[in-house]
DNA sequence: CTGGATCCAGCCGGATACTG
DNA sequence: CAGTATCCGGCTGGATCCAG
């Protein structure tokens, strides 16, 4: 690639987005929202087991600012808001995809790997 | 994927691991890695601009309790260590590039959207 | 050279209460 | 329903000093 080093500088722009995008919360409502489609707040909420309110406001506005979610305020009563990825968003999700797979395919290597390590010297 | 939803429950592995690999120096450590091959621990901390070495020990450390490298010391005076990635590090390295390489080329878009949700309303 | 140990500021993130 | 506001404990992560 064009600059294969850069990412290693403190201030490349890669790895503010590698930052934005690494965050646990941003990736898993990105990825429920590939899957499910445009979602309301609360459908996203029940999505992400153990997310709390304040954590998932606070990727949603991020994302949104990032310009990776759309946000739809439905001015009724009570108020509905939807969210929706943008085309920018949607770019990601193969890669998300990507790296639940490794996750979800790796994750027993890993296990043994730290059973193995823990085993050989408990004080750590 | 066999199990898809599963990511979205606290305790699935996939959530942990997802938490592993997010990290920040962790995924740079890979690439580096990948890079240049086997690598001393003051080469690392010079390849990856702004870690302290107490995040970069950190985080080899746990790289390697999840079997990601292998951690070789030479016992000379003064000592040698070095890093490498094992098989299931390696496999990482795809998907970290794809995300590097997502980060570098939509950079400008999110650094446009930004400046857009900034404008419009720069008090939040 | 490669870290371990410690101190400490700052942010993360959960719980709770309140609002339109 | 979809937030905002506030409090606050705990962990993250940097700086510094020390050791094999």
């Amino acid at each position: 690639m064009s600059c294969a080093y850069e990412a290693f500088t403190a201030d490349c722009p890669s790895r503010r987005l590698l930052e934005a995008i690494g965050n646990k919360w941003v990736s898993l409502s990105i990825v429920a929202l590939g899957v499910h489609g445009p979602l309301r707040y609360g459908e996203l909420a029940a999505q992400i087991e153990g997310v709390s309110q304040k954590m998932l406001t606070q990727s949603l506005r991020r994302m949104e600012r990032d310009g990776l979610v759309t946000r739809t305020v439905t001015p009724s009563v009570p108020v509905r808001t939807d969210y929706e990825l943008t085309p920018l968003g949607r770019s990601l999700l193969p890669l998300l995809h990507e790296l639940k797979d490794w996750a979800q395919e790796h994750m027993p290597a890993v296990d043994a790997a730290r059973a193995e390590y823990d085993a050989a010297a408990p004080s750590r």
